[in-house]
DNA sequence: TGCATTGGTTTCCTTTTGGAAACTACTTTC
DNA sequence: GAAAGTAGTTTCCAAAAGGAAACCAATGCA
């Protein structure tokens, strides 16, 4: 008699799945969640702010990463114009329902550095 | 005068922004949260049925995720003496702490398939 | 004896990602 | 007239990620 580990094949289960790929997929690359969080707290910035905030990134990166949000209603894009133009991004309010994810990923990656400083955390709880 | 959009550098937002970072760098790469999506509904599954399970991995990319989440204390490896050896993965108590994030990730990308279908709703809500 | 299954590893290759630096173009300031 | 700031784009390159297929050792099954 062969035991198997029965496998949850249920619709729920594939949707969720999906779900999660889908999303996934949509903040893919190294930045997006590192930009929508400093664009979530400013609310507004523009392009060299952004650059100067988001450390490390280069203006190609910056540049391409807030188009691939645009396309996705992610983020607006305006020009204004000013003397020398200036552009500012801002989360639309469609970005901002990603808001529970982020401070969700935030919360995690704060008590991660607290368990580094008493390991056992990581083991027993 | 050159009026200046004002950058919010105050530590919390700095911490946050580590935080971020922190957490994506451990969850990097594509397949993680698919495997923890599927690990933390079934609770133990074996190396092949996981392989069968998330859909398009090829075992290469599989040992080598299991393996880095094992090294950040997510998952355990539990070797089985049986006739031909088997290999339960399961998430562990630590590895669980994920799931809010994961949970909000399902549920953002299932919200967003239905916006696809009624587009307005990405437009102004 | 030969094929299948288990849990991987290894090799080879392609694609993707990402960074540095240079360049554009326009305007303001020194 | 030169430098600096605005917001990018382009080019060129290196590194990383990822996939397909072959391979391995052990055992079970027919």
């Amino acid at each position: 008699m062969k035991k198997k580990l029965s496998v949850n094949h249920s619709e729920i289960c594939k949707t969720r799945i999906t779900a999660i790929k889908d999303t996934m997929e949509i903040l893919s690359g190294k930045w997006k969640f590192h930009i929508l969080g400093t664009l979530l707290e400013t609310d507004r910035m523009r392009f060299m702010d952004l650059l100067r905030e988001v450390e490390g990134i280069g203006s190609k990166m910056l540049s391409k990463e807030l188009q691939d949000m645009e396309i996705n209603h992610l983020v607006t894009r305006t020009v204004q114009q000013t003397k020398p133009i200036t552009v500012v991004y801002e989360v639309t309010e469609y970005g901002k329902t990603l808001g529970p994810i982020i401070d969700e990923i935030a919360k995690w990656g704060i008590s991660y550095r607290n368990s580094l400083h008493s390991p056992q955390d990581r083991e027993t709880a």
